[in-house]
DNA sequence: CTGCAGGGGTAAA
DNA sequence: TTTACCCCTGCA
């Protein structure tokens, strides 16, 4: 493997910050020098932003300018997104200010699978440390200046390792769920390049549904995140319902407002961009209260 | 120091 | 519709 270089002139909508802590994945690490580091399929890719440049550096079995171009799905016109979102309300336009360099990657779709059945009921710092593990354990090493890094294991990688040594990782009660969707991968019952050509993503969203520990949060996560990549999705969390109530359903107790509204207004309002409008609108929630709970704590 | 809530939900009752 | 679930962290 060699290492390759790639550089986009003068992009817009690609800031860091937005693509990698907008929720979407676990495999990426800020360096001190403001640049980030993850792995996808087998690339180990540094990007760094200079001005109006994006610089990628790594190893790729591929040619890296293909492999950024889908992954970071350089093909879709997000200006064009954004400015259709924010004719939406008011809302929209602030949450898009907020998040403006957002992409919604295109992941490979069995990690997506795993990692978000990892995350259920679970926080991020340990989503990462779960994924972390059971790459080094189970996928393959990549050396690149004179680090180690880890591919995120295939299912074939996982065939044989026992609910046991997935309760050692410390994925918690999440471990039977691991287990037995790797099972039901590897036997088809659940044939996952199907999905690839169904275009109707309730039936797809079925399908996902079938495997174990993927409910309609996770379903809906792996729909819009990996590369089957669907934007006729919402996923709702702990967050989003916050944010829907706050905004626009304006209920005193928001625990209590039901997810069918939620979709509902969704699909109303946002049609088939709810995903990446689901994007902007948890992360401009998410964000601003982490903040204040760091401010608080700096004084 | 101990106790307890809560975290990007799901499955079982 | 309600409840328990593993494990870790933050806070009373």
């Amino acid at each position: 493997m060699v290492e390759q270089e790639y550089i986009l002139k003068n992009v817009k909508s690609f800031e860091l910050k937005d693509i990698f802590d907008c929720g979407q994945c676990f495999r990426w690490n800020e360096e001190i020098d403001g640049s980030y580091t993850g792995v996808f399929k087998s690339n180990v890719i540094n990007v760094q932003k200079k001005g109006s440049d994006v610089y990628f550096k790594g190893v790729c079995d591929n040619d890296i300018k293909t492999e950024i171009e889908n992954y970071f799905d350089l093909n879709r016109d997000y200006e064009d997104i954004k400015k259709r979102l924010s004719k939406i309300d008011g809302n929209m336009k602030k949450s898009i200010n907020y998040g403006k360099g957002i992409r919604i990657l295109n992941q490979d779709l069995w990690e997506t699978i795993i990692s978000f059945i990892i995350s259920a009921n679970n926080n991020i710092p340990r989503i990462k440390g779960i994924i972390e593990r059971l790459s080094k354990k189970y996928g393959k090493k990549i050396t690149w200046n004179g680090k180690e890094y880890f591919t995120f294991p295939t299912a074939k990688e996982l065939e044989n390792v026992t609910v046991q040594e997935y309760r050692q990782l410390g994925l918690g009660f999440r471990d039977v769920r691991l287990y037995e969707t790797t099972k039901m991968i590897l036997n088809n019952q659940v044939n996952l390049s199907d999905l690839y050509n169904e275009p109707d993503t309730a039936k797809v969203r079925n399908q996902l549904l079938k495997l174990s520990g993927v409910g309609p949060k996770v379903a809906d996560c792996i729909l819009l995140f990996s590369d089957l990549k669907r934007f006729d999705v919402f996923p709702i969390d702990v967050w989003v319902r916050r944010v829907m109530n706050d905004l626009y359903i304006k209920e005193d107790d928001e625990t209590k407002v039901s997810k069918r509204k939620i979709e509902i207004l969704a699909k109303e309002k946002f049609g088939d961009l709810s995903g990446i409008a689901q994007q902007y609108l948890f992360y401009w929630r998410r964000e601003i209260t982490v903040n204040v709970i760091k401010n608080k704590k700096s004084g």
